[in-house]
RNA sequence: GGCGACGUACCCAAGUGGUUAAGGGGGAGGUCUGCAAAACCUCUAUUCAGCGGUUCGAAUCCGCUCGUCGCCUCCA
């Protein structure tokens, strides 16, 4: 049975779907009006894994997430750049197409964006006025909350609690300060749109309600965002929602935040780091890696600080891509070993890294903990590929058939090791050469100078050689078959 | 001020009522190696912010104190 954290419930329950093997499932997306930063791909990562986990389990997932392309900072950007919002709406999301693309993001089932489904979010807006939850006031039009008793439900507040903070801002006509926007009237210089209420664009929320509608109908089973969205976001789509159709989502998911120096990383707070920046330096996989290696809900740490010259380097970040190098190297040596073999007769058993990994995953989506036995199933399976003597001969063959296997079905699911192991690593090693400013050439030509020394025994000549290379970063791996080598991370 | 979280070793981080408190990093030894690296082994929290309480039994539940963070305004 899955389990999962319910916001609204505020606690984990088991996940009980509308209909049997099917998953309909919403994640607010972005707002296109810049680049992605590494909270957006947390969340993204996160309900990624999840996602990946219920499909592994065989269920039927439809996941809708949004691209949210009209709105205040869009335009404000347009007008600032001289150039028309929604051609800085196209720009943006196409930059986020592709940063998903590199983090392996599977593409949603159905990704709508705002601007498409304007007459959609009309015809809500028309429910709700039809019902008393909505109200026209010069050109704009609002949601009553008072309407609507069940407002805070999601984010455990009250009523009273939240009008006590609230205001009314110069320029709006709401009767009541929790009121929020549902349509907005046309200011010149602005994108608008036709609409019963006169011309103008749509509220943030209300094209979820109106997308999810179109997608997935009255009530599907989960909802997710990031928890800077609970609220008001998601109070105010479950308002419009179940004030327009009478149901909703069943099951409310939030990501945690990533702080940076103690702090949210935010475009607001000017302390962001694109993913961009990251793929600059890093391997994406590893910024993967470093996001899943806590619970999807508990806030995440991006480390940043500066190197002797002041630049910006992420000590987290260089861990996550060394310990990614681990798991690859370990790959690569299951291969190496499994590969001349002829598979054993019957598939293996499941490994304990596939029940163990499942039951963490069926969990709330432990990705941590699931990490966890990777290690252990890691150790054992370099463990046995040490000593040839470890257990007889078929028994050995078939352990580390089993976990090179399950250990791949973990990464499929986590969005991880899905490369060749040679690839990620010489792209890693090539990498760091030239963050190093390391001449793969002339490592090269001082390997084949020590390997003639080592021939001759000319030992002390061979460990200077070992020493001068080892100050540029670069390390030798004497093995059987020769002298590899690799930049120390 | 209101609401909601969190505080686990030098650092990161699982665990939320019951065998020895996962795992990673770092550190200290060791095996292997001509020397190394990698890999592997051993050690590194009688204890879970503090203080009370409930219980046969709590890091896990309750209360208080201290500290940190998020939301309450655009936010992934």
């Amino acid at each position: 049975m899955q389990r999962i954290y319910d916001t609204r419930a505020g606690k984990k329950v088991d996940l009980v779907l509308r209909e049997p093997g099917k998953v309909g499932m919403y994640v607010c997306g972005v707002t296109v009006y810049d680049l992605c930063h590494v909270g957006h791909a947390r969340t993204l990562v996160a309900f990624d894994v999840i996602v990946r986990h219920l499909r592994a389990r065989g269920l039927e997932v439809r996941l809708v997430r949004n691209i949210t392309d009209v709105d205040d900072k869009i335009i404000r950007k347009g007008n600032a750049e001289g150039r028309p919002a929604a051609e800085v709406a196209e720009c943006y999301a196409d930059a986020m197409s592709t940063d998903m693309a590199a983090l392996g993001i599977a593409a949603p089932d159905v990704e709508p964006r705002a601007t498409q489904h304007i007459a959609d979010m009309i015809e809500v807006i028309r429910r709700l006025e039809a019902r008393d939850l909505a109200y026209p006031a010069e050109g704009d039009v609002y949601y009553s909350v008072a309407g609507f008793p069940s407002y805070g439900a999601l984010s455990g507040q009250s009523i009273d609690d939240l009008q006590a903070g609230a205001r009314i801002e110069v320029g709006e006509h709401k009767k009541s300060p929790l009121d929020f926007a549902l349509w907005k009237r046309a200011k010149p210089g602005e994108p608008a749109w036709e609409s019963p209420w006169g011309p103008g664009r749509p509220g943030w929320h209300i094209e979820c309600s109106a997308m999810s509608h179109r997608y997935l109908g009255d009530s599907f089973d989960i909802h997710g965002g990031g928890s800077d969205l609970i609220f008001p976001h998601h109070e105010n789509e479950i308002a419009q929602s179940e004030g327009a159709f009478g149901s909703f989502a069943h099951y409310w998911m939030h990501s945690g935040m990533v702080n940076f120096g103690g702090e949210k990383m935010s475009k607001s707070l000017g302390n962001v780091v694109t993913i961009r920046r990251v793929a600059e330096t890093h391997d994406l996989e590893a910024l993967r890696l470093l996001l899943i290696s806590v619970h999807y809900r508990s806030p995440a740490n991006f480390t940043i600080a500066r190197d002797g010259a002041g630049l910006a380097v992420y000590p987290d970040l260089d861990e996550a891509e060394a310990r990614l190098d681990y798991f690859y190297r370990t790959l690569e040596r299951l291969d190496a070993f499994l590969a001349p073999l002829a598979p054993p007769p019957a598939a293996p058993p499941p490994s304990d890294l596939a029940t163990n990994v499942g039951a963490a995953m069926d969990d709330d989506f432990n990705s941590a903990a699931a990490i966890g036995h990777l290690y252990d199933a890691f150790v054992l399976a370099n463990k046995l590929l040490d000593d040839p003597k470890a257990m007889p001969k078929p028994e050995r063959q078939k352990a580390l058939a089993a976990i090179a296997r399950d250990a791949r079905a973990v990464g499929a699911t986590l969005g991880i090791m899905l490369r060749p192991p040679a690839e990620f690593l010489l792209s890693r090693r090539d990498r760091l050469c030239v963050r190093r400013t390391i001449d793969r050439a002339v490592v090269e030509a001082r390997i084949i100078d020590r390997t003639a020394a080592r021939k001759a025994k000319e030992f002390a000549r061979a460990d200077e050689i070992r020493a001068e290379l080892k100050a540029s970063g670069v390390e030798l791996m004497d093995t059987p078959t020769g002298t590899a080598w690799r930049v120390a991370g």
